[in-house]
DNA sequence: AGCACGCCGACT
DNA sequence: GTCGGCGTGCTC
């Protein structure tokens, strides 16, 4: 006898031991879903077969299994190495296995199982005077559309009233069928008299081939009799097929692959030989803005295809860039599938199948692709394109880092994998230093077309026009003269973490806490700065502490400032504005098709307008406030802004015109600026080093962030105080280095009446770390009450 | 994470 | 006396 370990998402966080009935042997199979009873009410919900053992171990335990109910599938929704990095996952960044399992499986597949109410003859002779009773009278009806507590409704049904039971909801989504009506052999000299319905409907079929049945209503009056004369005349059949949902909108682009230059010729030929000796080996590809690494990884996809092995790109929010994506899909056709949030629900699972099938070789998609059902042993190289972007990282559990976990499924399959970027992570060069990455370079752009002219633009010397507009004279002139040639403008400002820091009205220096180098918080209840990390606080000080002359102040400019003065002192310039609040999806396609097109001389943005478009006519960009994200309370603020400034400068002169770049600071001095300045990645990355050395932060020490958040604040700070002296004592008794920052409020101190702390686990030994995580998780109930307490391994944003 | 049970105040 | 509130503890 055999038991089955089912892990079930959205509830217990530990796997369950079932039993598996004799009737359903054959049936259970890890990575089948199967449905099983939970709790003392009998409900039954949705859960994941991960291993079948033999039933002494559940024994061992002593526990009265429940039978598993049913069995969901016909064949298993993940293989075996799927499923180890399914645990992985849940290991490492500490989240329950069931939930690891259903983000990495297609959205809208699970079933779950909804309890409803049916009214018994007892009751239905007391429906009368009662409210819920009368709606339950025109027969079963779901509890959640009662507008009844869970307590009423087990009253009545201990009365014998109503009984409640649990009823499978249909799966939201499954695949399409369509009755298409198809032409039979044979319909020559048919007894039909032209002009009528029948005969109308045959000249289509001769015509256009098999139509789907719904849509013929509307061509041909009375179609549906016409097709049913057909069928009885042999004419036409009427199948049921099924429906693929195309992604895509627009037909492929038309490429000719252009030659390579001699360093991508260099980097594919590396690439090429370790996807044949079909290994794990790690690159990092690092190329100037413009070199054309996109192009290196198309050829290396295409060894890889040739070896008849597959492919998976991994790119930051695909739904930003479908450009890339077309790129591929314009190589290589049909054999490209996407996987994104863009997709509805149907045409993700549509895409999901057809790798599962292995009728797609080439995958392209965000973070989560890196679960896509590659059948086994067939994955041949994976590409993560930006590999710098903190986009990689998922925002809430499980909270995976897609690059890093790329790596980790490119070991399980024992393939080479390439992380790519003009500016990469400093995670990834401390991977090139220890010997874990291979570093190939493109250091010329594409032609050898010159990077762009970058310059300064002092605000101190030459201040905005007007405050909120931020526009300062020397750009406007260039914004003229580019308008003036014909030529296009990007302007780019980064609104995020700009009003929750002061800012000198003077000088526009940002208080930084003296411990750890992070700008200071501004919390208008008690009119204090604070830090994030070690909860260090000041009061405001009556003057700039650093020009001791100007106050200081809340400032705040938006996109919607900047288009509005542009307008003004700029009425010959078409201007648009582009952010995530205003632009998405369709429309955001419309925007930048009609700024391809050249309807948009000046284009204002946010984050957005950084990302990887290439629009020849843009020959002047310019940032707006180049040092605005330093102000982030984040130790990689520096390396953000870096990173950005060269992406966004990057967006110049990607053609025949030269580019220009102004840079707007009040901070001109800063090593992020002028790095970026000189497109001196490697000076930044040997400064940035050596300032996370000294400050002991990541690449050299990994980070654990612990969150907790409760209505009640003091019942969260003094939480977080527990859990951090519990900490303290662990640490000193293990073996490794792992210290503690904090308790602090968090930079978010409040979300939805919540109040949030945070307390920063850090160490250089990840298996130490580790460890103290597995230790404090045995006690954390006593620890933190009832407060509400989560974990993010290798956080990329500390707010 | 749900969803049970269980103990308490506000009404008929 | 019942109805409905939401604390806390378990789920193979």
């Amino acid at each position: 006898m055999a038991v089955a370990v089912v892990a079930i998402p959205r509830g217990p966080p530990r796997t369950l031991f079932y039993a598996i009935p004799a009737e359903l042997t054959d049936a259970v199979e890890v990575g089948r879903r199967v449905l099983v009873p939970l709790g003392q009410s009998g409900r039954r919900t949705t859960g994941y077969v991960v291993d079948v053992r033999p039933d002494d171990e559940a024994d061992a335990l002593e526990l009265a299994l429940k039978p598993i109910s049913d069995v969901l599938d016909g064949t298993p929704l993940f293989e075996p190495g799927l499923l180890a990095l399914f645990r992985f996952v849940a290991s490492y960044y500490r989240a329950p296995l069931g939930d690891v399992i259903r983000t990495g499986l297609p959205a809208g597949l699970n079933v779950t199982e909804a309890r409803v109410a049916e009214l018994t003859d007892l009751g239905r002779t007391r429906a009368d005077g009662d409210p819920v009773l009368k709606r339950l009278r025109e027969g079963p009806v779901p509890v959640k559309a009662l507008r009844a507590t869970t307590a009423t409704l087990l009253r009545r049904a201990t009365d014998g009233l109503l009984v409640l039971r649990y009823e499978l909801e249909r799966a939201r989504i499954g695949a399409k069928y369509l009755n298409v009506v198809t032409r039979t052999e044979g319909a020559l000299g048919a007894p039909l008299r032209p002009g009528q319905g029948p005969a109308l409907l045959l000249a289509l079929l001769e015509a256009e081939g098999p139509l789907e049945s719904r849509a013929l209503e509307g061509r041909i009056p009375g179609a549906a009799g016409a097709v049913k004369r057909l069928v009885e005349l042999g004419l036409a059949r009427v199948e049921r097929v099924q429906v693929y949902r195309d992604p895509w909108t627009a037909p492929p682009r038309q490429d000719t692959p252009p030659a390579l230059t001699l360093e991508q010729q260099r980097a594919v030929t590396q690439l090429a030989d370790a996807v044949a000796l079909g290994r794990y080996c790690a690159f990092l590809l690092q190329g100037v803005t413009g070199s054309g690494t996109t192009e290196v990884y198309l050829h290396a996809i295409a060894h890889t295809l040739a070896l008849g092995r597959m492919g998976l790109v991994l790119v930051p929010e695909i739904a930003l860039t479908p450009q890339l994506a077309g790129r591929f899909r314009a190589r290589f056709g049909d054999r490209v599938a996407v996987l994104h949030s863009g997709l509805a629900d149907g045409q993700r699972l549509d895409q999901w199948e057809r790798i599962r099938r292995g009728d797609c070789p080439v995958v392209v998609g965000a973070r989560s692709a890196l679960f896509a059902p590659f059948p086994e042993g067939r994955l041949g190289l994976i590409v993560v394109d930006e590999e710098h972007d903190p986009s990689f990282k998922q925002a809430d559990a499980p909270r995976y880092h897609g690059r890093d976990l790329a790596l980790k499924r490119a070991q399980d399959a024992r393939c080479p994998i390439v992380l790519g970027s003009a500016t990469p992570s400093m995670e990834s060069v401390a991977n090139v230093e220890r010997g874990r990455l291979v570093h190939l370079r493109l250091t010329e752009r594409v032609g050898a077309r010159p990077l762009p002219e970058v310059e300064i633009v002092d605000l101190r010397d030459t201040p905005p026009v007007r405050r909120e507009g931020l526009l300062s004279p020397p750009l406007i002139d260039a914004l003229r003269d580019t308008v003036k040639r014909g030529e296009q403008a990007i302007l780019f400002l980064n609104r995020r973490g700009w009003s929750a820091c002061l800012t000198c009205t003077k000088c526009e220096h940002v208080p930084q806490c003296p411990a750890c180098s992070v700008a200071l918080t501004f919390h208008k209840r008690d009119r204090r700065l604070a830090c994030h990390y070690c909860g260090h606080q000041r009061a405001v000080p009556g003057k700039c502490p650093d020009c001791g002359d100007g106050e200081l102040g809340i400032d705040g400019t938006g996109t919607e400032q900047v288009e509005s003065v542009l307008r003004e002192v700029l009425p010959e310039a078409r201007v648009d504005r582009m952010d995530r609040d205003t632009t998405s999806g369709s429309k955001l396609e419309a925007l930048l098709e009609r700024f391809r097109e050249g309807r948009i001389d000046v284009l204002v943005g946010t984050q957005m307008v950084a990302k990887g478009h290439d629009f020849p006519m843009v020959t002047l960009v310019g940032v707006l406030l180049a040092e605005q994200l330093l102000r982030l309370p984040d130790f990689r603020a520096a390396e953000r802004t870096f990173q950005l400034l060269t992406q966004v400068a990057g967006r110049a002169g990607r053609h025949d015109r030269p580019g220009r770049v102004l840079f707007q600071t009040w901070d001109p001095d800063h090593y992020a600026l002028k790095c970026a300045v000189d497109h001196d990645v490697d000076r930044f990355l040997g400064e940035e080093s050596r300032r996370r050395r000294l400050r002991g932060f990541p690449p050299v020490t990994h980070l654990v962030l612990a969150r907790l958040d409760d209505e009640d604040p003091n019942a969260v700070r003094d939480a977080a105080g527990r859990l951090a002296r519990r900490v303290r004592a662990l640490a000193q008794a293990g073996t490794g280095r792992v210290d503690v920052i904090g308790p602090a409020l968090a930079p978010i101190e409040r979300i939805a009446g919540r109040t949030r702390y945070q307390v920063l686990l850090r160490g250089p030994d990840r298996a130490a770390l580790h460890r103290v995580l597995s230790e404090l998780e045995l006690t954390m109930a006593d620890l933190v009450g009832s407060v509400r307490t989560s974990f993010d391994v290798d956080p990329m944003e500390l707010m």
